[in-house]
RNA sequence: GGAGAGGUGGCCGAGUCCGGUUGAAGGCGCUCCCCUGCUAAGGGAGUAAGGGUGUAAAAAGCUCUUCGUGGGUUCAAAUCCCACCCUCUCCGCCA
């Protein structure tokens, strides 16, 4: 079956097969028992109007209660092991994967990943335009790149030290021309997809329900934070929201593609990866995001995703950063999404190549879950919408490809193009006094 | 946190005390038809979603479920009981 193989395609995954093979019997099971549930019902509903009529006409009705109530015993048994069923079903469902897209490519693991486009950044000349005051010699490419949790925890705009005895290790604070930096990026992100994007400013703490909704729960419980006293969850990612927003709703095809943005942060224990990357801003439990989505119909959806992704590039590009474009493969696709491409930017201090938004689509697999659906125009019923997403703009490890990539020798960082009007018209970040 | 009111179809709004052709009156909106120089007005018909069955696939038909959600009582629940969620009003508290 279809989608036996695209299942398949994932790889190492015949747990999987071995569960969709389950569902297909319980589901014999939950038909068969739904069909003699309702039949007894239908008895039962018939009864009732005999049993009406006779006391409405003053006479016994006794035998036809008693069975009646028979029958409710029955159709209990029958209901109490749909529900079972039901549970079971939904369980193993929650564990299946979706189904990676026909042009997916097909690879076991990230080594698979194919990069599609590898695009110098335009920092150089930047960098050369803005120190134009210093020797030209001093372009930013001749010094050696240094990491930005060197440099700029020494300037005094990135307090690492701190942070961790706020908060604990992985959490990052950002400080004078650092905070100011990170703020410009959000208000960057979405200045530059407002034309399309309608702004969202949802709360970021939700509800179980929510989560498990947008497949994020109970696959990924361990990276999420709970706050158990009122089971509410800090979201890992604006789309969690914003997926939820066209939760149980049936939108008109007219409406279609409803675009969102959300500049939100976003919280995630980081349990699976724990000792990894955890130098400066390379990976932190909480950071700020602009998140892009859209919902759309099946026919749309592909356009969207490319749209999508170029305003990710678009953001990266305009920023003058070294950047890639990784095709996703089988092996390595997120659980939820059909297909994905990643964008990443090159932190020249770190050397090495940042994952900075996951453009994906997630065909109808979150909107089933989420029960987002529309009216297909001059059709009867409804249909589940694609759903879209990707960011357009996730402050941390742009913030440190920024300082890494306009790192000038005098010690300043350049500010890039774009960025200048959200600082004031200023050119240079420089050390924060106020932290030496 | 305390006290009270309430959640019914795309929307408004009856019904809930006293359970029974009420999937739900009436209105608005929408769709189609008729009438009408145009428009306005008028007349008629239709107008929830989901599941099961049915079909090559649809459709019709049959059937089940849904009156905030989940349970309970009953032959039978929008109507009675319990829990929860949400909205509103007043008081308190905090911004």
């Amino acid at each position: 079956m279809r989608v036996r193989a695209g299942i398949a395609r994932r790889g190492e995954n015949s747990a999987a097969l071995a569960d969709f093979g389950k569902v297909i019997e319980l589901d014999g099971e939950r038909l068969q028992r739904i069909h003699d549930r309702d039949t007894i019902r239908h008895e039962i509903n018939e009864l009732s109007g005999q049993v009406r009529d006779l006391r409405q006409a003053n006479k016994d009705a006794k035998q036809l209660q008693a069975k009646s109530r028979q029958l409710g015993h029955e159709e209990n048994l029958h209901g109490e092991r749909v529900g079972i069923l039901d549970e079971e079903i939904r369980t193993l469902l929650l564990a299946i994967p979706n189904i990676p897209a026909e042009g997916c490519p097909d690879g076991k693991n990230e080594e698979d990943n194919t990069v599609l486009t590898e695009q110098e950044g335009r920092a150089k000349s930047h960098t050369d335009s803005a120190q134009h005051t210093d020797s030209a010699s001093h372009s930013a490419v001749a010094t050696k790149p240094i990491p930005h949790w060197e440099f700029a925890v020494e300037m005094g705009i990135l307090d690492l030290e701190r942070a961790a005895k706020i908060s604990g290790a992985m959490f990052a604070m950002f400080r004078g021309d650092g905070a100011a930096l990170a703020r410009a990026l959000l208000t960057y992100g979405l200045d530059r997809n407002s034309d399309l994007y309608e702004e969202i400013l949802p709360p970021t703490l939700v509800r179980r329900d929510t989560m498990v909704r947008t497949g994020h729960l109970p696959k990924f419980i361990d990276d999420a934070y709970e706050i158990a006293r009122d089971d509410l969850w800090p979201i890992p990612t604006g789309e969690v929201p914003l997926t939820s927003l066209g939760e149980d709703e049936i939108l008109d095809e007219s409406q279609l593609p409803m675009r969102f943005m959300a500049a939100t942060p976003c919280y995630r224990r980081e349990a699976g990866s724990a000792g990894r990357d955890t130098r400066g801003l390379l990976r932190v439990h909480e950071f700020q995001k602009v998140e892009i989505l859209a919902y759309a119909t099946e026919d749309q959806a592909h356009l969207l995703h490319q749209e999508l992704l170029d305003r990710a590039v678009g953001a990266v590009s305009d920023l003058g950063l070294t950047y890639r474009i990784v095709d996703i493969c089988t092996g390595d696709l997120g659980a939820s999404a059909a297909r994905t491409f990643d964008v990443e930017v090159y932190a020249p201090g770190a050397d090495r190549w940042l994952e900075c938004s996951s453009v994906s689509w997630f065909s109808d697999y979150q909107a089933r879950r989420a029960n987002i659906r529309y009216r297909p125009q001059g059709e009867r019923g409804s249909r589940f919408v694609h759903t879209l997403n990707g960011s357009a703009v996730a402050v941390p490890r742009l913030w440190a490809a920024i300082v890494e990539t306009y790192h000038l020798p005098n010690g300043e960082i350049a500010v890039p193009e774009v960025l200048k009007p959200y600082l004031g018209g200023r050119d240079r970040l420089t050390a924060n006094p106020q932290n030496q």
